[in-house]
Order: structure tokens, then C-alpha cells, then sequence
RNA sequence: GGACCUAUAGCCAAGUGGUAAGGCACGGGACUGCAACUCCCUGAUCGUUGGUUCAAAUCCGACUAGGUCCU
């Protein structure tokens, strides 16, 4: 029984690689990003399709709706429980996802405790909020600027009179796993990006975009594609303008999620993608696993 | 051939005599509750060259490049 977690930026076929290596070990598939948990997005977040699959079940996706509140937490809870299920049952489980956030709070000793309100800080300026912060926990590293982690920080703590500290259990981890990194050279990585937004809009990016924006489903404006797109719905912005800063902004999550797991995870195995020739990649990867 | 205009970081761009705002991109980073979120950090001596001045991106000349117009 194996436990394999594929990560990589957006763009470097890790749901490829995964599908490969599923059929080869008989492994169940866990989804570790956060967007794919959402039913109603598919071409924008890149969600495999059922062909695709080739019959691998496929676990934490499309499993809720963008109407509703999701949080990593609800995340950890749902994906901790299919996990122990799948190693009870002895199946191998391939995690694959680009949210580092939710892998570690599957994977590692990140603790969420409960709460049943959010608080309104709306009164408060980011500077009153700060000094607040500093007052209940001085070390805490929260930027004047960053307010949504002021009011998260306060809200949590006037709710449930915890402290809210990112050092407990981050690097305890609870199972045993192999990670494994797809990485590429930053200029061959956003040319693929930014071919992969023209790709997804032929297949119908902007018609999704459309249905989400008349339904109203305000969420999904908060992924990249989404986001942009919905502007040419509101007559913000032309298509071109659209397409341009989903390129751009595909790009920079790209580097922000190299600094998630560049820098929050150890021990990966990084592994360069051949774009050209991806069964090289498959294989290069699937001979390391069987070196374990 | 002549007249005029422009020339500041990869891009856009402020500054009109006292030693270079800002935005975007790129790069780096933080992140235990919307995470494809939120936030932080980082760059130039002002086309070249003479001159005026205590002091020039800022004034004058020449040159170069781009643009507009005229014959």
C-alpha cells in the first residue's frame, strides 16, 4: 500500500501523470485542489473529464457547490476520512493537486478547531486591527496590510479565545508518502500557460463563464479565468484584454504555488516535464517509484 | 532639402535648475479557515556628446533615433 502525492504549478500535467500511474498501480485518485471540489467550474479550473478518468475513481471532486461555504477545514475533515478508508481497505491512493494549503492540512498535523460565526471588523481600521493582534500575540507576523488575516485572526480569537499560531503541526506529518514534484523551466511553463488559455477557450471557457456570471455565482470570480472573463460580461473589458490577463495571472499563481512548494514542503522529488514527449515523464517517474 | 515635436528601468509614466514619484511586468518571499485567496520585498542617474551654472533629467549647441508637416 502506497501513498503518492503529485504537486506542481498549474500547467504540468500532474492529472496526466496521475491517470498513468493509477492504472499502472490500481490507485484510487484523492483531488488536492481547491477549485475541482466545486461542481458547476470545469474548463477554466482544467478538471478532468470522465473520459479521462478511464474508469480511476476520483475522490474530492465536484463533491460541492460553489453556493456554498467550503473551507480547508471541511476539506481536511471529508479528504482525511476517504484517505483512511482507502488504507484500510489496502488501495494504493495517488493525491494530486496544485493547492499546497490543502495538502498540508490533509497530510500534516494542521489543527482547525470549530467555530460557528464570523465577526464584522468593519468599523476598525487595518492599523487598529494590528495593534489588536499585537496585543493578543505579539509574535504574530500578520502584515498592517494583510487584513484579511487581521479579521480572520481577531474573529477566531473573540469567538473562541484561541490563538491562532502557524507553527503547531505544520511539519508533523500523520502519513506515510512519496512526493513528487513536476516542475519545467519558467519559460516553457508560461508559454504552456499561456497556450492553455487559448485551448480552454475553444473548448469553451468564455460559454462557462457566461452561465456561472447570469447564475450569479459570485465565487467562481475568484478563479483565474473566471475572473477575467466576467469582466467582457460586465463590459469591462474585450475578449483580448481577457485572455491577455488570464495569461498574466495563470503565470503568477504559477509562482506562487513555486513558493509553496519550494518552501513549505521537504523531501520532494521534482521531476522535469517533457512537454513534447510526456511518456518520458511518465516513465522517469514511474521507474523512480519502483526504485522505493 | 526645410520646419517642428519627442527621447526618463522590460513597458506605461511623473518631474521644467538643487543630486530621480507612481503603476504594470519580471524576480524573490509570507501564508492554519473564501488559498486560483490575501499580503510583503526588490530595480534607473534620465538617447549620445559638448557647454552654461556653486548645482542640470531639467537651460543652450551638436549629433543620433523615432514621429508630424512642408517643398
Amino acid at each position: 500500500m502506497k501513498i503518492i502525492v503529485i504537486i506542481g504549478p498549474t500547467g504540468t500535467g500532474k492529472t496526466e501523470l496521475s491517470i498513468a500511474l493509477a492504472k499502472k498501480m490500481n490507485a484510487e485518485i484523492i483531488n488536492a485542489d481547491a477549485t475541482q471540489v466545486y461542481k458547476e467550474v470545469n474548463i477554466g479550473v482544467a478538471k478532468i473529464t470522465e473520459e479521462q478518468k478511464q474508469g480511476i475513481p476520483h475522490h474530492m471532486m465536484d463533491i460541492v457547490s460553489i453556493k456554498d461555504d467550503y473551507t480547508v477545514m471541511d476539506y481536511q475533515r471529508s479528504a482525511r476520512k476517504i484517505l483512511d478508508k482507502l488504507i484500510s481497505e489496502n488501495k494504493n491512493v495517488i493525491i494530486v493537486g496544485g493547492t499546497g494549503f490543502y495538502i498540508k492540512a490533509l497530510l500534516y498535523d494542521y489543527k482547525f478547531a470549530p467555530e460557528k460565526e464570523k465577526l464584522n471588523y468593519d468599523d476598525k481600521t487595518n492599523e487598529e486591527l494590528k495593534r489588536r493582534v499585537d496585543e493578543i500575540f505579539p509574535q504574530n507576523d500578520i502584515h498592517v496590510n494583510n487584513r484579511k488575516r487581521l479579521e480572520r485572526f481577531l474573529s477566531h480569537y473573540d469567538v473562541t479565545g484561541e490563538i491562532i499560531k502557524s507553527t503547531e503541526g505544520k511539519n508533523k506529518a500523520l502519513y506515510d508518502f512519496v512526493l513528487i514534484g513536476l516542475t519545467a523551466p519558467r519559460e516553457e511553463l508560461y508559454n504552456h500557460l499561456n497556450k492553455r488559455v487559448e485551448i480552454m477557450m475553444c473548448d469553451g471557457l468564455c460559454e462557462e463563464v457566461k452561465n456561472l456570471y447570469h447564475a450569479g455565482l459570485t465565487k467562481a470570480e475568484n478563479f483565474i479565468g473566471y475572473k477575467e472573463f466576467t469582466k467582457y460580461y460586465k463590459g469591462e473589458q474585450n475578449i483580448i484584454e481577457c485572455m491577455e490577463e488570464t495569461k498574466k495571472n495563470s503565470r503568477k499563481y504559477a509562482k506562487r504555488q513555486y513558493t509553496w512548494f519550494l518552501n513549505q514542503f521537504e523531501g520532494v522529488n521534482w521531476f522535469q516535464v517533457d512537454y513534447k514527449h510526456f511518456t518520458n515523464t511518465i516513465k522517469k517517474v514511474s521507474t523512480f517509484l519502483d526504485t522505493l
